[in-house]
Order: C-alpha cells, then structure tokens, then sequence
DNA sequence: AATTTGCGCAACTAATAAGTTGCATATATA
DNA sequence: TATATATGCAACTTATTAGTTGCGCAAATT
C-alpha cells in the first residue's frame, strides 16, 4: 500500500486542478465542491482524500461542516522541482537571442 | 481516444521525471536512457513516447540513433499554470510575516 | 550480401484509478 | 428524541496505464 499520496499524481487529474483553482480563491465545503462538478458527492470525497493525503489541502471543521483550504506551501513544493529546469530553458531562450542577433546582422547586410 | 498526451499526466510517472531530469543535463538515445533505469527498453520506448507526444522532449535523428533533446518551452507551461498560485501563497506568507511581526512585538513587552 | 544494432509498434498481463451505489457516523434542527 | 444533513469509508465496475515479450524495419558494420 502507498504510505503517501505522490504530488505530481495529485495534479495530474483536471478534477483535482480544478478543485484547487477553486479553493485557492476561497476555501470550501466537500458538497459545495461537488456542486460545481458534474459528479457524485463521493467521486469529490475521494479527489479530496488525495489532495489531504499529500497535504495540497487542509480541513478546518466547522460544525458539521469541513472546510477545505489551500496549502500554497506545498504547492511550492512543484516550483521548487521547477527549478532544476529554469537553467535549461534560460540556456534554450539565450540561444534563440543570439539566433535573433544573427538574423538582425544579416539584415543590415 | 486521446488527441494529445497531457502534461500533468506526462510528469506524473517518477520514470519520466527522472528522464527529463537526464535530458536537461545532456540528451541521450532510447538505449542510453534504458541503461540508466532498471527497464527494458521497450518500457523506456513507451515513457519517450508520451513525453514526445506533449512535446516535452523532441527527436534528432543522427544516423540509426535518435537524441531525445529537453524542450524547456513546453516545461514552461506549467510554470505559468503554478502562477495563478503565486498570489495564493505570496499571501499566506505575507500573513505568517504579520503573525511573526506581532510575536515580535509580544516579545518586546 | 549477411549480420548486428537501434528503434518503434502491437499484443498481452497486472496494477491502478476514476467513477458509481450503498452504508455508517456525527452534527444540527424540529 | 426523532429527523435531516454533511461527511467519510467500503465494495464494485470500468477504463487507463505501466510493464512485459515478440516482431518488423532501417541504418551501420562485417
């Protein structure tokens, strides 16, 4: 059994990327969720389950109600993985500059 | 059926994180990349095969062999998908700084 | 020309995951 | 206390996917 849901699976349904979208803005309540998906209450409970096992989302009971939040700090987590390519594509942009560069000279000639 | 590979999906699988973690380093062959992981190539043959289709990496024939190269401009996109959460937690740390100005100030009195 | 090597495609198996319905539990309301 | 509502968990079905083996094709080597 997985210990831990993995983050990158956990983005990776439109579903779950919608649901964080939504309660990025503002948190809400699992029915309130579902409301705004063509889906049961328990297919959203389930997308829900995922996006706490790997902590994307936090809930805050209120009542009978819970509340779910967002949790930017883990969402930081992808920016951080990003970062080991930020080199690559600033290499890649830097080339097409110089690429620009020659197509300018050639111009003048 | 399926257009068009998904990125989310594409980044999804930890083989082909760990390819393209490879690729942006130095780009390599189908061969070379099986040799790294404990996979036949076939199976390696499948991962190029989803992250060529989102155009993640791209084929340079030379001779019989094929270099997959990084394509940081696709990797890109989900940067800019992250940014609609910058906000989300350039928010929620501008509150932990309040939270942590007034600890500050309660160690003052 | 014959053989080796690099690659992709097809078919198959096993595992995973998204959705459903049904049920149990806890909180709020009458 | 009885009832309605909010939520999570379990069982099931179906679809997807990661991995395998086997095959065919094209390029390089002998």
């Amino acid at each position: 059994m997985k210990i831990k849901q993995d983050l990158f699976q956990a983005i990776a349904d439109p579903t779950r990327r919608a649901i964080l979208t939504l309660i990025a803005i503002q948190a809400l309540t699992p029915n309130a969720m579902a409301e705004k998906f063509d889906m049961t209450r328990q297919a959203v409970s389930k997308h829900i389950k995922v996006l706490h096992e790997c902590e994307l989302i936090r809930p805050e009971p209120s009542g009978r109600e819970i509340y779910y939040h967002f949790n930017a700090k883990k969402m930081q987590e992808f920016d951080h993985w990003l970062a080991q390519f930020r080199q690559s594509w600033e290499v890649q942009f830097n080339q097409l500059d110089k690429l620009l560069d020659i197509l300018k000279d050639q111009d003048k000639k």
